[in-house]
DNA sequence: TTTTGATATGGTAGCGATACCATATGCGTA
DNA sequence: TACGCATATGGTATCGCTACCATATCAAAA
């Protein structure tokens, strides 16, 4: 036997709703009233069914943060913010990873909104109008976070990838390298896209022409890295700088790097994007264009529950968040 | 405007039962209708309600997992067995994390419950049986996970920790140590004191006292390991051997050997508790005795499944699954 | 005195789905 | 012919809770 709102009130001697007002702390109840229910709610051992409420209410109180990479630490972090946001707020969250993959991601969506969240952080794996229309359809706000879709009508958060990758470009350009590889993420992703684009503008400044074969775009993870390095070691004449595109690419290209007995900064300088947490890392070495994850999630979040709470403005905000070069020794000095 | 099962209906000519019978493929339903109602749920982009479908049916097809300490590789594990296993039944997972927090636990039992979860899968944080009836008395089952609580009427999936440490403690007496340190998680924690229960064991089979000034009660954690492994060397006469209770342990108390100084095996022989996965480790190096993490997680499950379908006999299962003793360079040749 | 507003409580309906039971048709078999 | 069974569909009544509106009391303000 469960014992039900109604079960409460009878012994209680109450209206079902004035249980609830206890309950939920909403209303007005006299503190009599108020000892006398929560006594039957102890003698009952009754708990509320979410389930029954957020039908009746049309809320449930959760946000989805839907992501690419749940086991890479930039995405962690950008979860730990978005979770303090929201349960700064009273929400709960639902993580789901999609491994980048579309169809992962379109039966995640499905699922969410059976379940009603209330709204949705996406990280889309493409570049594609359609997710965020399916969502809105359903009367269900998106934010969409770090990356950018092209005519999407939703609030946005994202870290000026392109800035980032003129700097970290321009940096070894400043050290006096001229020939340049960068090792990025998938076409259609636009992050991936922005740092080559920072990259080749960074060049184009310089007086440079860009070699095709030093621009890759492979998969923001270690083996993509590490293959990509390969093919860049495969180059005459060899480059003297690399650029890679995340964390995960910087780590896999260290390796080969290692593998070809290659020293950083001594034989090839290195720069790259997403900085690694300080308890990770035994000794940072690597130069970067660091991202602001926490805030990223953390904003992102309290632009979805303003729209939620209806302050938000009417037009969609798009918030460009700074990176932050970070220097250290995997550039080098001045060739 | 979010359409329900009953604007459906009315577009499709049909009640509304017919529409829930091709969205759950449940009942009869022609080939003529059914082609209807989906022409009909793409129109309108219908997407049903599951917090209406689970009140009316009593079940949400989730069952919740609750552990002690998800950044352990050993819990990794031990969920993505319980995924697997859910998945396979249809049921969804919710993952929560109590950081050995017995009042974080009671918080998400509470909030678990209120979402009315089918069946809850507990690695509890301390011997006490409140939670476990508290549960049951939602009517809900519950199964206890790898570790025991006396009297607790449930059905249980452990390891065998007290065996697995006789196993690795004979092992060290074996090579010729006699006095052997044990570094093991907290008092009150039944698989902390089972793995010194099995070295106590095996130590007195062996004719041998045991010299309280070698067992140490912490954490679970690389910190505590660290910690603990700073009192054992301050200890004389040194001892030769060291047991760690569990894999972050073993790391911590690595790494504090390392900063004195002490090279292993040469200077002390070390096994430990819990296998570390082989893509995580460059060099495994720690001979252990490794649980069956994975299997845990699944075996779990399948009881918890089999409760709710109501096809598990009456009486509580108990399963208590093997460790596998891993002899790498750690424990050293004989002295 | 009347009015106003804060306080305190309850009745009714309905959120969106399915359980349960009823009904109707066609077809093979006794 | 009558019966039983598989097939196909629908009506009604909830699941447990809260939105919405109504009501009643009492103290302070007009």
């Amino acid at each position: 036997f469960m014992a039900t709102i109604r079960d409460v009130a009878k012994r209680a001697g109450v209206a079902p709703i004035t249980v609830s007002r206890v309950v939920n702390n909403s209303g007005y109840v006299s503190e009599k009233t108020r000892a006398r229910v929560e006594a039957a709610i102890a003698d009952l051992g009754y708990v509320p069914n979410v389930l029954a409420r957020s039908l009746r209410s049309r809320r449930t109180d959760t946000l989805a943060l839907i992501l690419t990479d749940i086991s890479n630490p930039f995405w962690t972090t950008v979860a730990r913010g978005v979770e303090d946001a929201a349960s700064d707020a009273g929400f709960n969250v639902i993580l789901c990873n999609t491994d980048e993959s579309e169809v992962e991601q379109d039966k995640y969506l499905r699922v969410l909104l059976q379940k009603q969240v209330d709204g949705v952080l996406l990280v889309p794996a493409r570049s594609t109008l359609g997710p965020i229309q399916f969502v809105q359809s359903q009367d269900t706000p998106v934010v969409v976070l770090d990356r950018l879709i092209p005519d999407a009508q939703a609030d946005t958060v994202r870290c000026d990838s392109e800035g980032g990758a003129h700097q970290l470009t321009r940096l070894l350009l400043s050290l006096g390298h001229r020939r340049i590889a960068v090792l990025s993420g998938p076409q259609g992703v636009s992050t991936a896209e922005d740092r080559v684009a920072g990259y080749r503008r960074a060049l184009t400044e310089a007086g440079l022409g860009v070699d095709p074969a030093l621009v890759y775009h492979g998969q923001f993870s270690l083996e993509s890295g590490y293959t990509m390095t390969q093919q860049v070691l495969a180059v005459t004449p060899r480059p003297s700088g690399l650029f890679a595109g995340n964390n995960f690419i910087a780590i896999g290209a260290l390796r080969a790097l290692r593998d070809a007995g290659l020293q950083v900064p001594e034989d090839l300088a290195m720069v790259g994007f997403d900085d690694l947490p300080a308890d990770l890392v035994v000794d940072p070495f690597l130069t970067v264009a660091a991202q602001p994850a926490y805030e990223m999630g953390r904003q992102a979040t309290e632009l979805l529950l303003a729209r939620l709470s209806g302050e938000a403005p009417e037009a969609y905000r798009e918030i460009v968040l700074p990176t932050a070069i970070i220097v250290r020794r995997s550039s080098g000095q001045a060739v």
